[in-house]
DNA sequence: ATTTATTGTGACACTTTAATGACAATTATC
DNA sequence: GATAATTGTCATTAAAGTGTCACAATAAAT
């Protein structure tokens, strides 16, 4: 949950509104008015999620997105599009250029937020607070609690981002740098190898249930969890 | 519950069968005839709910929904919005500004009960006055006691409400901010740290009956009310 | 088998975060 | 209007968590 969503819309009615909305749900808006005030904005802080009008002064939000989808470090967030109903030509396009969704105008919010949720699981679950479960480990983000068949292990809290981040993309081997960049939060300027010693401690801690091997170590390259 | 609902209605016969229904549902209706009414009314005291007929004359409905949803005073007053049977494109333009759920005439108080309820728990779930009972303490609303084992336990206003929220949620972490906004009200501006001493407080009160560690801390995120 | 690159481990100094006690200000109560 | 209760803040203390390093262990390469 909680998540950063940069909003990039001209008309400020519609801006508020969905910044209304998106606090509502327990989200973390920013607002840009034009595609050049939204680009400032992610100079300072990468969002988790876009919102963009597809019809703006200045740079069009077609080229904005793909400007996005193109650059390495932005690649990864995902673009919800907003259309004027019945604009379906905008909605191909869009969607050509690696928009993730789009929400046709005039946009009811139970959908708009239904869309992001299941475009941030599917771009982003661990922003998501489902919980996970696998072989009798369970992670449970909104009780922000772990169990290994049902006793409760006890974390703190950079091993239970850790832990959440690996179960959330499992069989998958993460560098230290991208588990330093999605876990620490990339400001933070610390060790590789920092990344041994929490994973360590999060080994360590699951091994009162058993639960240790389901994190791996692969070898000059990084970490998984994976279950065997 | 007993919430002070404000009825904006230009027809009287409705107007009357409305605030009929909420008094007999244990609200107090306040009523309005027109949108100045209800503004006048409004600067006064604010109420829990709105119920907003759509049609109106002078400032339409519409309008002032997205007014009180642009002040920050008012933006988080629940709107019921009333529309005619199948007017579509009112429902989807007043989900737009911002109104909370909708009913259309002619309505059943069954329903509009219900959704009174639902949108009233959505924002305040700890107003209802259900008794709630964990581990042999137990809470009641209604006559605003807490005992533990049978014994009362005598709490302070705000640490009445602070176990009242984090017991009508229970199981699940609680950030200071959250704490703040619905024990406190979104209104005030208060140190998150408060929220510590409180929680104090309150765990020195529950300590007479050996409940205090009922409340957790969760390090690095918030409390916790839980049963294990 | 020896060398080399990489990861595991324990210790430790350091930071961050929460608990606690005291206090002044405000509000309710009699 | 005096007294008691309640509140929010702060300074201090206590506790928990964090990052680094030196060295041990292990795997891969020669």
């Amino acid at each position: 949950m909680a998540a950063n969503i940069l909003i990039v819309e001209d008309e400020p009615a519609i801006q508020e509104l969905l910044a209304l909305n998106l606090s509502q749900a327990g989200h973390n808006p920013i607002r840009a008015l034009s595609v050049e005030q939204a680009q400032m904005l992610m100079r300072d802080a990468l969002p988790d999620l876009i919102i963009l009008d597809w019809m703006l002064p200045g740079m069009s939000g077609i080229e904005f997105a793909r400007k996005l989808k193109t650059d390495e470090l932005t690649k990864v967030i995902p673009i919800i599009m907003l259309t004027a109903r019945g604009e379906e030509s905008d909605k191909i396009r869009g969607l050509e250029v690696g928009a993730d969704d789009y929400v046709t105008k005039p946009f009811s919010p139970r959908e708009l937020n239904a869309r992001i949720k299941a475009v941030l699981r599917r771009r982003a679950p661990q922003m998501t607070d489902d919980p996970i479960e696998s072989h009798g480990l369970r992670l449970d983000p909104t009780t922000h609690r772990v169990t290994g068949n049902k006793k409760t292990i006890e974390l703190g809290p950079t091993e239970f981002k850790l832990l959440h981040y690996l179960m959330s993309n499992p069989e998958r081997v993460h560098s230290r740098s991208q588990v330093l960049d999605r876990v620490w939060g990339d400001k933070v300027f610390v060790e590789d190898r920092t990344v041994d010693v929490h994973i360590r401690r999060l080994r360590l801690a699951l091994e009162q249930t058993g639960h240790e091997d389901l994190i791996q170590t692969v070898r000059g390259v990084g970490y998984r969890f994976s279950a065997q």
